[in-house]
DNA sequence: CGGCCATCTATTAATAGATGGCCGGTGCTTTAAT
């Protein structure tokens, strides 16, 4: 065990180390951009949130984070892929850095994590799991950690509920490392998605930075089509006269391959999703990413890592999953700042299938019980858990991520613990309650897409408002604007972010406004869309003081 | 919730239409067998 200690020589000083790793990771001569100055301000006091589009360095802020504090940085990073891009990214500022993962050997990790226990690593990258597992826990509890990173940190709040169950523990994990500095960085997060990011990690007065939502160049469009051959129908002839690259999204695989078959009249394309062979799957991204093939077909698997410069279209058939995962594979379009459109065609039926993704199940109450009996006789970390209770170690997970989300269990250094006093029934109860207000919160973002493809207000500021940037005036490059069906809004007073009361939802956030409508965020209801004259003409709504 | 496939039903015997059941997205991990 290695405890370094930072001769802290005053402002001076930590002005000229600020400087100097400026100078190692961005190069000489290269200033830090607004949203990195803005973020490495303050880390090294309060927890942050960075809300900043892809190629805004986000990288660098945590690099140069590291080297000014000179002590460990532990970055939760979701994909192989990317951790490899990061380490190559890194390595090549000059940091010391490793990853863990099942991409590394045995041997390779105990070396790794040893170096990291020893001082002699900057950075150490690894995925939620790995945060479970006693080696790591161990080796990392004797390291100086001082900043733990949370890499596209939307997944916390995507992903830890049903589909990496690991995610919603990386709170408590990260403060068994010796309650290190937080820092959840991510291109996209609604307002809501931010909030519970900063919930589920546990963040403590966090700043939440959010810059450059907006992406200007991209053309935002919507089209309706009144059955299935329609909507595919209007998606080749987007693609078909589009320029250059072009993404194409899909909801299901069988839906992609039916797509590029499609298309191979009209323009070749490969088709990309999670149940093609990894070695095709990377192919297939290589080849697009180098510009040897234009068109692919994919599902939301092609998405976090993909940073091609030229992509001039991004079409979707089929609405997406949220608008949150909308804006960010409308963000692949366009990145060398040239037009770009985006474009979205759907059908009413179409719905269905995010209602049905979207609805989540969730651990059953005699699963949960099982977890609480075994926590109540023998707690333990969660292998010592599965074994207890012969449920694989992902239940348990996901069992254990509920628990703690209703306060049941705490995690306190390795071991998990029933909450003094958590009474079974009560705790079910309390699942039961709280996953009632998330799948209302769930399909309330399902119909928010809904509101989205059909509105004939500006598309732009929908997206926008939504993503926390109040916008009053038309965009003027969406396609609303474009047949000046956007108007100017009606009720002033009613703006984004304004706290309202609504006689029968309760207390909410305003979220969205349109010219007639407004889209309140309540509490205990998820996104309603109201219209707005009527809602406050009849008091429904009302506008509370700040 | 809706699409798709297999099976069933009805009826101018090979095909149309109805019915029921199943499936749908995202990635880490680890282990067992070559």
């Amino acid at each position: 065990m290695t405890t370094r200690t930072t001769t802290t020589g005053g402002a001076e000083d930590a002005g000229a180390r600020l400087d100097d790793a400026v100078r190692r990771v961005l190069g000489a001569g290269t200033a830090l951009r607004p949203a990195q100055r803005d973020a490495l301000a303050g880390l090294a006091e309060r927890d942050t949130v960075l809300v900043a589009r892809t190629g805004a360095g986000k990288t660098a802020v945590y690099a140069i984070a590291t080297l000014v504090a000179a002590r460990l940085t532990v970055v939760v990073s979701p994909l192989i892929a990317l951790q490899r891009d990061q380490e190559r990214a890194l390595a090549e500022a000059g940091l010391r850095v490793a990853s863990v993962s099942s991409a590394r050997t045995a041997r390779e990790q105990r070396e790794a994590l040893a170096a990291a226990a020893a001082g002699g690593l900057d950075v150490l990258l690894l995925g939620p799991e790995q945060l479970q597992r006693r080696l790591v826990v161990e080796e990392l509890t004797g390291a100086d950690v001082g900043l733990v990173v949370v890499d596209e940190a939307h997944c916390v709040a995507e992903w830890g509920h049903d589909f990496r169950p690991d995610y919603l523990l990386v709170g408590a994990s990260a403060r068994r490392l010796g309650a290190p500095r937080l820092l959840a960085l991510t291109a996209t997060a609604s307002t809501h998605v931010r909030d519970e990011i900063v919930r589920r990690l546990g963040m403590r007065d966090p700043r939440v930075l959010v810059h450059d939502a907006d992406r200007p160049n991209i053309w935002l469009g919507a089209r309706p089509a009144a059955t299935a051959d329609e909507r595919d129908a209007v998606v080749c002839e987007l693609v078909a006269d589009a320029p250059g690259a072009v993404i194409v999204y899909a909801r299901t695989r069988a839906h992609c391959e039916q797509l590029a078959a499609r298309l191979a009249d009209v323009r070749p394309a490969t088709v990309y999703h999670a149940g093609l062979p990894a070695a095709e799957r990377a192919a297939t991204q290589d080849r697009f990413l180098a510009g040897q093939d234009d068109v692919v077909v994919a599902t939301s698997a092609f998405g976090m890592g993909i940073d091609r410069p030229d992509v001039r279209l991004v079409v979707h058939a089929g609405p997406p999953a949220t608008l949150d995962q909308y804006y960010q594979e409308v963000g692949r379009a366009g990145r060398d700042e040239e037009p770009a459109r985006a474009v979205v065609v759907t059908r009413a039926e179409d719905h269905a299938l995010a209602r049905y993704q979207r609805a989540g199940g969730g651990p059953r109450p005699a699963t949960l019980l099982r977890v609480l009996e075994a926590l109540a006789t023998a707690p333990g970390d969660q292998a010592a858990l599965a074994a207890a209770t012969g449920l694989g170690r992902r239940t348990v997970a996901r069992a254990l991520g509920t628990l703690q989300h209703v306060g049941a269990v705490r995690d306190d250094g390795g071991s998990l613990e029933l909450v003094e006093g958590a009474d079974a029934h009560q705790v079910l109860a309390d699942v039961h309650e709280a996953r009632e207000r998330r799948a209302r919160l769930e399909a309330s973002r399902v119909e928010l897409v809904r509101t989205y493809t059909d509105t004939t207000d500006c598309r732009r500021r929908l997206l926008l408002e939504l993503l926390g940037e109040e916008r009053r005036d038309p965009c003027g490059r969406c396609d609303s604007c474009d047949a000046g069906t956007a108007l100017a809004v009606a009720a002033p007073g009613v703006r984004p972010g304004q706290a309202v009361q609504h006689a029968e939802f309760g207390a909410g956030t305003v979220s969205v406004v349109e010219a007639e409508r407004v889209t309140v965020l309540f509490e205990d209801r998820g996104y309603v869309t109201l219209d707005t004259q009527i809602a406050l003409d009849a008091e429904l709504l009302r506008l509370q003081a700040r």
